[in-house]
DNA sequence: CCGTTAATTAACACTTGCGCGAAATAAAGA
DNA sequence: TCTTTATTTCGCGCAAGTGTTAATTAACGG
């Protein structure tokens, strides 16, 4: 159904994951509280945008004049789908405690 | 650590996404075995595994003139770990029985 | 040694991605 | 209705990515 590689593409800009990140951060923002701390012009924070709607990561919605973005919960939770289809894999051959652990101290909920 | 959009440009083309999950799957295997099935040509297979390889997905041992390439376990958690940060977001913002099961008939494990 | 096999690097063509400033849209407000 | 504000689309360069074939490097085996 998603198109993984087209999901990974829309996140291997640092761009972009900053603006998902500040989007799941925050919450729904409209396109100009995206441009201000970008340090790029508005027409290419649009086009991030787009690309990142169009891998189906963020939502639209319009409004008067404004455009108001929002993270899709759903398309963070394939993403993290992935990873656990393999997860016999790499969470077998980890030193659990030490790797893991490292990763993110909230883990403990998990097993 | 890590530099993430980097891991996500890796995976986001299909060639190198199909070569790392039949990696997961078989284990470790040398390059001529990678070339195969996969339609392109050897070069370009190269190419893919050394980018893959910069990215941290996999790792490579040599053996006399082979080349053998297995996943990188540490990188997948890693990923695991990103959406797991975000996780009260996406969790939060689900049905978790439609949408987390209908992706992964193994989710109980982790309730 | 020499030829074969495994794999990578080099050279080239072509496509795609990303930035910018200018122009276009579209809703609001005076 | 004319102007302002919010945002996107257009047109243009330039850097990066991807595929091909040819050439190179390295290890084996006779």
């Amino acid at each position: 159904m998603t198109d993984l590689p087209a999901t990974f593409a829309a996140l291997a800009d640092s761009t972009r994951l900053s603006l998902l990140e500040k989007l799941i951060r925050d919450g729904e923002l409209p396109a100009g509280a995206l441009s201000e701390g970008a340090g790029i012009s508005a027409p290419a924070i649009s086009r991030h945008l787009k690309i990142l709607r169009q891998a189906g990561l963020i939502t639209q919605r319009v409004a008067g004049t404004h455009r108001y973005y929002s993270a899709n919960p759903q398309a963070l939770a394939e993403i993290h789908g992935w990873t656990r289809n393999h997860r016999a894999f790499w969470e077998g051959s980890l030193d659990r405690l030490d790797t893991l652990l490292a990763l993110d101290p909230e883990e403990e909920e998990d097993r």
